[in-house]
DNA sequence: GTTAGCACTCAGGTGTTGAGAGTGCTAACA
DNA sequence: TGTTAGCACTCTCAACACCTGAGTGCTAAC
């Protein structure tokens, strides 16, 4: 259990069994170890090595005369000592910052382009969570009209989200009736949380006190509940989810493959386990996951906007992955989109130089 | 190629062998099919059919010891002459119905759920485009304050389209800048269509005319054109990619299954060429395909949106697919959209039934 | 024109075999 | 006492041969 069981050589040959594992994909024996790593010491005495750390649960052995393999617990004691997080080059550290740069006037496009990013530099299946929205609060709604029986229904937060979606009306409706509606309802939800709201009775108070408006209500309202609830489903955008086709442990077995696409497709399931995981940078392995994820890892982390933590990022792919870098890459990713997005008042060095000076407009 | 060279008999046959093939997706046989379809006549007869209908283009042979295989050419056959279209029986029907009518006030929820019954029925992938808004016109422009140095973009179009994206400002705004550009740039645009916006010269006409405006202009139109481009962008829904693996074409061979799903995450591609295709059903089959599509299949149809031809659903899957099955689904599923978004005068019959009769509004 | 018969072909499954990589154990060594 | 060489043993994997079943094409008879 505890890395101090392990001596210093111990510890040394597991690092080099998980280096050569995590960048072949083949189980590592004792004599192809002596060969690469050179550490003064031959395949026998690692073997005798090898064997008490399999007894002691870091490696394991697919068959007799295959070498070995780390275990989940390996990987975790190479996650939490042994890895080295630094691996960005200045190239890659530029790669991350111009993309993100090219669109920093939008957080949508910059999720994107993160998510984008980090698929390509790390071969992995990426996902970023959309900023959340639990708390926002409501700032008005609106009824817009479209045609005779459609109208659109518009939430704005207080946040800056908007969200919309037409409706279709069983009867028709007046201007005057839309009107009223949009300064009802925004009087009644203006400065209350989506959450807040949903918990309210909504139909009853409308029959009970607006009956000129419980027609068109009885219409709007369902839909009104099911925008609020789309607001609060955090939206998952997902990339490159055939790069494990490139990746040995898929590439010969079509039910692993089939498995790994089935649950990526199941985009509530995966929004939900996303979403619960600790703030900053988390790293679940193997069994560490729930079952249908078990010989996957997920590493996610935090983005924050203003300051304030609102998304997540992350990749999933085999256990078998560079920590170390794409550690580094999601790290990075992440420190970027919170900077690109902080509190003006913190970064007005950057932002300036597109600024030419002709600032008329002033808060 | 003119299918009056097949007398009935060869007809007969070729009607047999792509059924069998069809529903088996093994290459068929002499044996076998005289076996499984009496038609009065020994496997040798149909020996010498199958090798005249193979001389003429129709059947292949994957080797020499191999049942036949339908070309693509014995495909368009079949789908222009041979299938049944009327494969729906009610109890099909009524899932359809009850699943649109679940959503039948919310175009965007109805559209989901089209795609899904498409994937669920058809067992393949399939994917529905978002209504076209190439000639909607705008309606208004409007920011919304949301912190010091952010605001929300908002473009309402008469359609009832409404599209926002927040963007973060390099220099602050004043609440009356911010109304001044909302009104400035609603002047200008209403009543305009998105390309012809697109195509104007509007930054010129800030820095020209309204000099106080020019930095939150500068600001403010490259997010402002972006968001026309996402509104023309028709959006691409898909569902079901992974149902092929349980196609045998795929199962057996990674490779295969590699490239549909790359070609398949390509979605600017894929809009591409849906958005190109045909009004009305339109099948295409194998090599009439472009080359990279070259041995799959593709189905759409259009459906409308009050009476506007608005948005085209399909599925795509291998060349061995029930063709007959799956365009009466899609025909199916797109008539049934179009006649629930139908105008409201042409269908009160079934509407009116959820209106309890309270009804005040009238416009 | 149709059919039975027959020689021929080929993919795919099964069994065998040998090479290669690895382990574990033992005995000798420093 | 820890380290190492040596060796027997194990297991996978690729190659090879072999067989079977399904199918074809051709020919000759009906």
């Amino acid at each position: 259990m505890n890395p101090n069981d392990l001596n210093e050589r111990k510890l040394q040959i597991l690092q080099a069994i998980i280096a050569d594992f995590i960048s072949t994909g083949e189980p590592v024996g004792s004599r192809s170890l002596s060969k690469s790593h050179d550490m003064g010491i031959s395949p026998a005495t690692i073997r005798n090595e090898m064997s008490d750390l399999e007894e002691m649960g870091y490696l394991t052995h697919p068959h007799t005369s295959a070498g070995r393999v780390p275990s989940d617990k390996a990987y975790r004691l190479y996650v939490d000592e042994l890895m080295d997080t630094s691996q960005l080059d200045e190239a890659d550290k530029q790669k991350i910052r111009t993309k993100l740069m090219e669109s920093r006037n939008e957080l949508d496009s910059t999720i994107e382009h993160a998510a984008e990013l980090l698929s390509d530099m790390t071969n992995l299946t990426s996902f970023v969570l959309m900023p959340r929205k639990d708390e926002s609060k409501l700032k008005y709604i609106n009824f817009l009209p479209v045609d005779s029986n459609t109208v659109v229904l518009m939430i704005v937060a207080e946040d800056g989200q908007v969200m919309n979606r037409a409706i279709r009306l069983t009867s028709p409706y007046t201007e005057e009736n839309l009107q009223l509606m949009s300064k009802v309802m925004t009087h009644n939800y203006m400065g209350k949380s989506i959450s807040a709201v949903m918990a309210m009775d909504i139909i009853d108070s409308f029959t009970n006190d607006m009956e000129s408006l419980s027609s068109l209500a009885a219409d709007v309202v369902p839909s009104f509940l099911k925008t609020l609830e789309k607001m609060l489903n955090a939206d998952l955008v997902m990339n490159g989810y055939s790069n494990i086709f490139s990746l040995p442990e898929f590439s010969g077995d079509m039910q692993k493959t089939q498995q790994f696409l089935r649950m990526l497709e199941d985009k509530n399931r995966l929004t939900d386990v996303i979403v619960n995981r600790d703030k900053g940078v988390m790293i679940t392995i193997g069994d560490e996951n729930s079952e249908d994820m078990k010989d996957l890892s997920l590493i996610t982390a935090d983005y924050r906007v203003n300051g304030e933590l609102v998304g997540r990022l992350g990749v999933i792919g085999p256990t078998r992955m560079k920590y170390g870098k794409v550690t580094s890459v999601i790290k990075y990713i992440s420190d970027n989109i919170s900077q690109t997005f902080e509190l003006k008042e913190n970064n007005d060095i950057k932002e300036e130089i597109e600024n030419d000076g002709s600032t008329e407009a002033d808060s």
